[in-house]
Formats: C-alpha cells, structure tokens, sequence
DNA sequence: ATAGGGTTAG
C-alpha cells in the first residue's frame, strides 16, 4: 500500500506517459479494458486526462474514449478535457467540456480548476464575450477570491486589452504574490504603460527569472529594445537564471537594433551554457542574424535545426527577401511545402516580398492567388501592398493601379504608397499625383509622399510643382519623423538621433565627414546635384541643422571600425543623396557598408548597392 | 488525481 501511494498512479497510467504513438496508447486501453479497470470512473478520468494532456496529437481520441468510457464523465476528467483544449491549436473546444459540466446529467457544477483553464481558453480565444460571462460565472460560483482564478482574470483581461478590468481584479487580491504581481506587470506592459510596469518591477518584494523576462518582453514589445538591452545586462549583474526563454528575449532585441555583435554574442553563450534549444529560440536566432544582414549564417543555422515550425520557415523565407534574395526565399518557400508545413498569412507576406524585390511579377502573382484558393487564406491589404509594389517595381505601373482599383477593401495608405514610390522610379506624374492625393485623403501628413512627389517633379525640373508643394506642407504642417540612426561598436550600441550632436566623438565624426566630402568631391561627386530637392532637405533641416543620421553612423563606423563591414541600422528609408554616399564610399575607401533600413536591407560593395537603386 | 506569471515570423 506504502509502495502504491508513493508511485501514486496505476502502472498502466504510469506506462501512459512515456507513449507517444496512439497505437501504444491502444495497446495499453486494451489491457485495462481486460482488466476491467475502465470500469471504475477513478481510472476512467486517469485514462482520459494522461492521453489528452500527455500528447495534444491524441487531443480528438481522448475525446472518442470520453465518449466511450466515462458515462458520464467525472469532474475531474471534464476539467483534464478543458485543460488539454486550452493549450491545444483549438482552444474553442474546451467550450464543449465546459457546457458538458453545465448539463451534466449528475449535476455537476464547475470549480476553482474548471475556471482557472477555462479562463486560459478565453484569452487563447480573444472571446470577450465568452470572457465577460465566464468571470460573471466565477463570481456566481464564489470563486472570486481564489488566488488561481484571479491571476487567470488578470491574465484573460490583458490579452483582451482591458488594463481597467485587470487592475480591478489584481485590486482584489488579498494578498499579491509573485506569480499574480508578474502577471499584472505584464498587463501593464501589453496595454501600452510599459513605464508603470517598470515601477511595479521596482517596487515587488521578490523578483524571480520570470519577471524578470515579463519585464524585458514588456520592453522589447513596445520597441524600446535599448531599455530591454539594459535590463538583460542589470538580471545578468543580479545573477539571476538565464533561460531560453530569456535568451529569446534578448535576441528579439538584438534583431530589432541590429546589434549583430551582441547577438552573436547571446548564440555563443548559449552553446557554451548549454541552453534549453527549442524551437522559438532557433527561430530566433535565425530571425537575429537575417536582421543583422548576416543571412549566410541565418541560413546555415536554419539548416542545422531538427524541427521547423511555421514560424521558422516565415522567419527564414523573409530574412533572405529583405536580403535581397529573392530566388533564394521563393525556393524555400517550396521547400516548406515539400516538408507539409501549412504556411499562414505571415508567410506570404515573406514570399511576396521575395517574388517583388527580384522582380518575379507572374510568380508572385500564383502565389497570391494560392493563398485563398488552397490555403484558405484570405489576403489582407499587406498582401495587396506586396502585390501593387510587385507591379509596379517591375513598371507595370497601369497594372499595379488595375490591382488596386480590384481590391475587395478599401485601397489604404500602404498600396497606393508602393504605387507612388513606382511613379518616383519610373518618372511618373500624372499617377504620382493621383497617388499623393488618395494618400493625403487618408493620412494628412503623411511626409515621405510628398517629400516623393517632389521628387518626380524634380525630374522634370517643374520647379513650380515643387515649390507649391513645399508651400502646401508647410501650410499643413507636415514635418518628416525624426530620422534615427544605430551602429554597434565592440558590442555597445551608438544611436544618432538626427539634430543631436552629444555625442562625445561628434566632433571627429564632423571631421571624417569633411574629409569624406572632399574625397567624394575628387572623386566627381557632386552633392544633390538637384537644387530643389536640396531645398526640401534645406527645410526639414531648418529644425534640425543637421546632417542625416545615416551618413553620421557611417562616418563614424569608418573611424572605428577596421577590417569588417560597416552596419548600420536606421529607422527611417534611406534618402536618395546617402544612398548615393555610400555608394561612393564603398568604392573610394574600399569599405563593405550594410545598411538596413525600415524597408530592406542594402549591401554597398565596390560602388554598387544590392537593392540595385529601387527601395 | 488537476491549477496561476515570461518567449519567436509581419
């Protein structure tokens, strides 16, 4: 008897969790139905609950023994049901579990567990509804005090959106722990108060590596990868656990900056500590290195990986398209069909842009309409974007306006600006115009259009288009976003913000960029050789007075940095005088640049850019 | 017999 509680489950059961093929699974049913030990609901609900939560795969026969067996289930087993569901990629079906326990022919009434999964399924689901009335049910039920179910409220509330309804519910806990004070941390920083998240971070008793990472995740997801950085570096000087989850976290970081050496850096320790390799962290090392402009290495890690999920083909198809290599991203991309990976939306987005930046229009065109007639994916304006940049960056610019005006929505922002940035390549007024108008209609000021339709009037030197123009955006108050450039040196991060100067090298980056400009000068360059476009720069500069941040990183990329390539990483497109800079650079000072900007990626190298001058 | 917090692609 001593010996049975302490191993606690029949042997059977025990045998259960080490199967994962169903037919073992059967092989053991059979046994126990020889026995006759299905015949008790104890063993019953054992049974059930070690298929469903022990292999998801098993998630529909564990349904089919329920039905089978258990008449009628017991609480136990109708929870195990709930539990598996909410984890699994059909969390709806725990609803069914949860209505058996409603109308349950023993009258069965849900507890603290039923809520406390149930809860997880809701915000799985994103079902406000659903969420509203089960909180209403947790309160008729008398479970609103039970620690569990309140941090699942917490929770379901945060991934609906609703910081109020989390507050009130964490205001309610007698007594806040760890786990519900993370979970609230978390909340605030999902909603978009990452700040108050920080001070509750502050002001807990108790940290563990868990809100430690709620606390870095809340920095990474609102962009502020630099805080998120930090804060790796102070839970590393705290000695607290490093997990995978954390090394995750800090790669998404480094992605984001474009801080190659950090990240390298991360995937060292990682090796040399061993880290936990899952799926999510390959993939994000992938992600890391292809954002970073190192793709040979993101690939070659791709490659070396056991398992591939949907977002690891994603992730790797859109890092060699951002790249420039676009032959290369469509071919993986039927690689994952060979291997039986069902792509989603994401996906697509990844192999359009492949199929656009290499100009492969009638490729791209069998792969959008793929997406709804065998996948069943309906395209999103994103995708239509894709299509019109498609188009219109191989000058099918008549095509690309036909494939807006057959947009099933409203034709937005994103399309008819692909659609203008086409008309900028390929000198085209009269659609250029129609364009900055339907882009103006939806979004006032919206800067880089305008800056682009002057552009084009440029070209044609209609200086009196464009100098009504600037007197327009300036009426309206159009002001271009801060351009923001970053550049690592020896792992630390070096960010220019355009207009300042506070940099403690500004004043030998200011010198580099004078011996630049003469050597460029020797060379036959001539700055913005188009004196009104200059003027456009002129203006924006009059809040500035500056130079672009690009050009600072690189200047001071050259001063630093010997024998590799310059990477810089910037928030804004690159602008067409610094692209043409660093062109030149490339080729004078014999320096490889890599430049990523907020569209792609451009490799200078001996006086050419991979982007081969479209973005 | 069951339970709560952190992670990846756009």
């Amino acid at each position: 008897m001593k010996c049975l509680k302490r191993i606690g489950k029949h042997p059977s059961i025990s045998l259960l969790n080490s199967c994962s093929g169903l037919r073992e699974v059967k092989q053991i049913q059979a046994q126990l139905v020889v026995k006759g030990s299905l015949k008790h609901p104890h063993m019953q609900g054992q049974f059930v609950a070690t298929i469903a939560i022990n292999n998801p795969c098993n998630l529909n026969y564990a349904t089919h023994v329920l039905h089978r067996y258990t008449n009628p289930p017991t609480l136990f087993t109708l929870n195990s049901m709930i539990r598996a569901f909410s984890k699994s990629p059909t969390p709806f079906k725990s609803l069914i579990f949860y209505s058996h326990i409603l109308h349950s022919p023993n009258n069965l009434s849900p507890d603290n567990y039923t809520f406390t999964f149930l809860l997880r399924t809701c915000a799985q689901l994103h079902a406000r509804l659903t969420g509203l009335s089960v909180h209403g049910a947790v309160i008729k039920h008398g479970f609103e005090h039970d620690p569990h179910v309140q941090t699942g409220l917490v929770f379901m509330y945060a991934e609906l959106g609703c910081l109020s309804s989390c507050r009130g519910v964490f205001d309610g806990v007698s007594e806040p722990d760890l786990v519900s004070r993370t979970a609230m941390l978390h909340a605030y920083a999902k909603c978009g108060d990452v700040d108050f998240a920080r001070k509750m971070f502050d002001e807990m008793p108790h940290r563990d590596h868990v809100a430690w990472n709620a606390m870095i995740a809340g920095y990474v997801q609102c962009g502020r990868s630099g805080d998120a950085l930090d804060m790796f570096h102070l839970m590393q000087m705290e000695g607290v656990k490093l997990n995978e989850v954390s090394m995750v976290l800090v790669l998404s970081a480094c992605a984001h900056l474009g801080a190659l050496d950090h990240g390298r850096w991360v995937h060292a320790y990682v090796e040399r500590y061993k880290v936990r390799m899952t799926v999510t962290l390959g993939t994000a090392l992938i992600d890391m290195y292809a954002k970073c402009g190192n793709v040979d290495r993101a690939m070659e890690f791709f490659w070396g990986m056991k398992e591939r999920n949907v977002y690891t083909w994603s992730c790797a198809i859109g890092g060699l398209a951002m790249n420039g290599l676009g032959e290369e991203s469509v071919n993986l991309f039927y690689a994952m069909k060979q291997e039986e990976v069902e792509p989603n939306g994401v996906t697509f987005i990844s192999v359009l842009k492949g199929c656009s930046v290499v100009g492969l229009v009638e490729e791209g065109q069998k792969h959008f309409d793929s997406m709804r007639s065998v996948y069943g994916i309906e395209p999103k304006p994103d995708h239509y974007g894709l299509m019109v940049d498609m188009y219109g960056r191989a000058g099918r610019l008549e095509e690309a306006l036909d494939f807006i005006n057959s947009m099933p929505m409203k034709p937005h922002v994103g399309a008819w600006s692909a659609l203008l940035h086409a008309c900028r390549m390929y000198k085209n007024k009269e659609l250029g115009e129609l364009a900055l108008r339907k882009i103006v209609e939806l979004e006032d000021k919206n800067d880089g259009a305008y800056v682009l339709l002057s552009n084009i009037y440029a070209d044609y030197k209609n200086w009196e288009r464009v100098s009504s123009l600037r007197q327009t955006m300036k009426a309206k108050g159009v002001k271009k976003l801060p351009g923001c450039s970053v550049i690592e040196i020896g792992g630390q991060v070096h960010e220019f913000i355009v207009g300042d100067k506070s940099h403690p090298r500004y004043g030998e980056i200011e010198l580099k960029l004078q011996e630049i400009s003469m050597c460029l000068g020797q060379a036959g360059y001539v700055a913005n050789t188009n004196p009104v476009l200059f003027d456009i720069e002129e203006e924006e500069k009059e809040d500035t007075l500056s130079t672009h941040t690009e050009k600072v990183a690189i200047a001071f990329g050259l001063i630093s940095l010997k024998g590799v390539p310059i990477r810089v990483v910037m928030n804004l497109r690159i602008c067409w005088d610094c692209h043409n800079v660093a062109k030149m650079i490339s080729k004078i000072f014999n320096r490889e640049i890599i430049v990523r900007d907020r569209n792609r990626f451009h490799h200078f190298k001996k006086g050419d850019c991979s982007c081969k001058d479209y973005w």
